[in-house]
RNA sequence: GGAGAGGUGCCUGAGCGGUUGAAAGGGGCGGUCUCGAAAACCGUUGACCACGUUCGUGGUCCCAGGGUUCGAAUCCCUGCCUCUCCGCCA
């Protein structure tokens, strides 16, 4: 959420910026609602100082069991006619407030600006494309050979969109998770968390999936509870309302959870193997920082989820997001693909985005600062370390070998009983 | 699922319907003392909003939303949440 105040200050700014993430919502409306929300409040509030002056006294008064009666008469109206003032104000900043959950965050400065992701940008590449020797083949083909994928019977169980992992499949993806988050623990210094993976109606809000992303989300209405999309969303809302020590931050936390995503409006995209799925596994960073740390934490962010495909010796590309192609919360963003040889392409793992103080406000997450003992809101951001299902794809196209087997990476080995590779059984 | 208890400031915990933003203690911050620290003592310590250019003035907030009243943290209703016991259960 964009503070009112900044809005009204920025009117133009923020004008360009809803543009720039293609989004229409009436800046002019809102201006002029708030003004008239300002001078409602200013006339309520001296009628209320009123009130209570004649308040006190009538304590006093009562006191000294003095009659009141004919001023209680002249009160009766005033209280009336604060109550329908009191009306209009709500009314007015409902309005406003159903505005203003539905503003994007605007781009940063230092972000591309474009339509949609064919006006991305690229940022850098890791690693030498392998040559291979004989024609790659496709992820599914390869784990339904090796008896390691299932998509058949997961289909059987679920519906479309589901994987069924089996054997060395199952533990590769296993050892994928632990690997990932003994390096984030270890080597970065992030705090590992399990959090639970069904949140709140207010947790969904408070990260911004809420209200624009709903019919993405599973719900579970009898309980009003969601499924989580991305670990993301119960990491980042841990401290929701709360008011930190700055001493407190940075706070940076990996976990491990699936995701759940409808994907509604996507099908016929990618529905072969497991580049898009309704559940997936993921490890994901999130950081709590400062205001003004948010931009070289971000970038220290996409270094600690690029080394995990540098271990893993994974050819890479990193992407900045254009404005258009920015999520609803996000000021900057930048993606990590995979090379992926067998779908001839890159399949996004990763995707680490700040959102400066966006996401805090919406959650009230704020941190008073050491020095001036203010409170300030916290500026949150997050970014894939990796998701799983995607990472699978990339080791089984990049490790294949011409028998059909796949080799293991060398880092994941102690995580698979050492074993060097997935062989026909 | 059955039966109870309760939701007050950073925390614990008081609060007859009328100077209660809210006692007390803890914590935090500042100071005295000390070579330094601890202890002790003194002081201080909420957030949000609006208006007026520092500083101020006013308003709101005691889970949330309604209601009663001249006036509500305090009374009434609804919802939400938490805790305890029993049952069931990984």
């Amino acid at each position: 959420m964009l503070d009112i105040k900044f809005i009204r200050e920025n009117v133009d700014l923020v004008k360009r910026g809803v543009a720039n993430k293609n989004t229409d919502i009436d800046i002019d409306r809102l201006i002029s609602l708030d003004a008239k929300r300002r001078a409602l409040l200013a006339e309520v509030e001296t009628i209320k100082s009123y009130r209570n002056d004649v308040s006190k006294k009538i304590g006093l008064l009562k006191k000294e069991k003095k009659p009141c009666d004919d001023i209680f008469e002249e009160m009766k109206n005033v209280g009336d006619k604060i109550k329908v003032l009191d009306d209009e104000v709500r009314n007015i900043t409902m309005e406003i407030d159903n505005l203003l959950v539905w503003i994007p965050n605007i781009p940063h400065e230092s972000a591309p600006v474009g339509k949609d992701s064919t006006e991305n940008t690229f940022v850098r590449e890791w690693g030498q494309k392998r040559q291979f020797d004989f024609e790659p083949k496709a992820h599914y083909d390869i784990g339904e050979a090796l008896g390691i994928l299932d998509f058949e019977r997961a289909t059987k169980l679920s519906g479309s969109g589901f994987i069924l992992f089996k054997g060395m499949g199952a533990l590769l993806e296993r050892a994928l998770i632990n690997f990932m988050i003994d390096i984030h623990t270890a080597r970065h210094g992030y705090l590992e968390v399990s959090p639970p993976f069904m949140v709140k109606s207010a947790c969904m809000f408070g990260t911004g999936q809420l209200p624009k992303m709903e019919p993405d989300m599973y719900k579970l209405p009898e309980d009003d509870l969601f499924l989580i999309p991305t670990a993301e969303v119960p990491v980042t809302n841990i401290h929701r309302g709360e008011i930190l020590e700055e001493s407190e931050l940075p706070k940076r936390f990996v976990a491990y959870t699936p995701c759940y995503r409808r994907e509604a409006g996507s099908y016929g995209k990618e529905t072969r193997g497991m580049v898009r799925v309704h559940q997936f596994d993921k490890v994901e960073l999130v950081k709590l920082v400062k205001e003004g740390d948010a931009y070289p934490e971000l970038e220290k962010l996409l270094v600690d989820a690029e080394t995990i495909l540098q271990i893993l010796k994974l050819p890479y590309r990193i992407i900045e997001l254009c404005s258009g192609d920015m999520s609803f919360a996000a000021a900057k963003c930048y993606d990590i693909e995979a090379w992926a040889p067998g779908q001839n392409g890159y399949l996004e793992v990763s995707s680490c985005s700040t959102f400066e103080d966006f996401q805090a406000r919406r959650m009230g997450l704020r941190y008073r600062e050491a020095e001036s003992r203010k409170v300030k809101f916290v500026h949150t951001m997050n970014g894939s370390g990796l998701a799983l299902p995607r990472v699978v794809v990339a080791i089984l196209e990049n490790y294949q070998q011409a028998d059909g087997t796949v080799v293991i990476p060398e880092a994941l080995r102690p995580y698979m009983g050492n074993k060097e590779r997935i062989d026909l059984r």
